[in-house]
DNA sequence: ATTTACATTAAAACAATTCTAAACTGTTGA
DNA sequence: TCAACAGTTTAGAATTGTTTTAATGTAAAT
């Protein structure tokens, strides 16, 4: 049995009407167990590949952007060709993989909290992500 | 007087020849005290509007990036639609002002050293960086 | 049912970056 | 000294990721 109402909530929250669409969106990003990363191309390619649902990019991006928008998914900035989307939403960090380009989660359990110093003038600390960049040895650095 | 047979050396270290256009990048990047951020827009910019030289961006593009192979300079990725640069190749943390879209360093003295307690097996850590998003307060989070 | 506001879509527009091919220049070696 | 070569610059075209547009379609409220 699926979660479609919990879908239609949530793209209802996001100011968005449930549609055909929208809903396949939601089985690929919220039926999993585990959390994982995606690029648009990716979720487009699931949605249209193994879910055999048309789509067309400008409903995957504006759907997208309005889940990051509510805080439904988070983006990830990792390298500046494309964007990376994580649908856990947590504050946590990660490590990146430099010879396979993989993003891998790594818990708040496993750093011990970082102890900032400075702080800027008037300004509030919204978040504080910690990112390792990980190779295998004799490899240069990106 | 100017540091120009540095210039000519960084240029040569990056497997470059130094030709004029190349020069007036090592100016623009080399020369002030005080390290900064960038992108190729912002140089390119200077180098034709400050320096008067006609420079097309495959030359920008083609210098920043055997510079930054040879670690010169660092890339930042904060938000995906454009590549950030920095002079300061030291390893070092950075805080970006959400209202600004303005990169601030933070110094490794800034903040406690970070402990990871998780490893990537057959993987060595490359670089730890704390990205600290801030914001005045009352603002949605990005 | 009808209306209205929101959605979907293909295609066009756009912005950052990379590639290309032709003209140019610094360097080397006869 | 100068020819020849390898590397360089450049404008423009190509590519890629993302956003916008305008026409058509659909959900939901009356």
């Amino acid at each position: 049995m699926n979660n479609i109402s919990i879908y239609i909530d949530k793209l209802r929250e996001s100011g968005l009407r449930p549609t055909r669409q929208r809903l396949k969106i939601c089985e690929v990003l919220f039926s999993p167990e585990k959390t994982f990363h995606f690029t648009i191309n990716d979720l487009t390619k699931i949605i249209e590949d193994k879910l055999s649902e048309k789509i067309s990019l400008a409903t995957v991006y504006n759907t997208i952007h309005a889940f990051k928008k509510k805080g439904y998914l988070k983006e990830i900035s990792i390298n500046s060709d494309k964007s990376y989307f994580d649908t856990n939403v947590t504050e946590h960090h990660h490590f990146f993989d430099e010879d396979t380009n993989e993003l891998i989660d790594c818990s708040n359990d496993d750093i011990d909290s970082v102890n900032i110093k400075k702080n800027i003038t008037g300004k509030k600390i919204k978040s504080v992500e910690v990112l390792i960049k990980v190779a295998t040895d004799n490899q240069t650095q990106k």
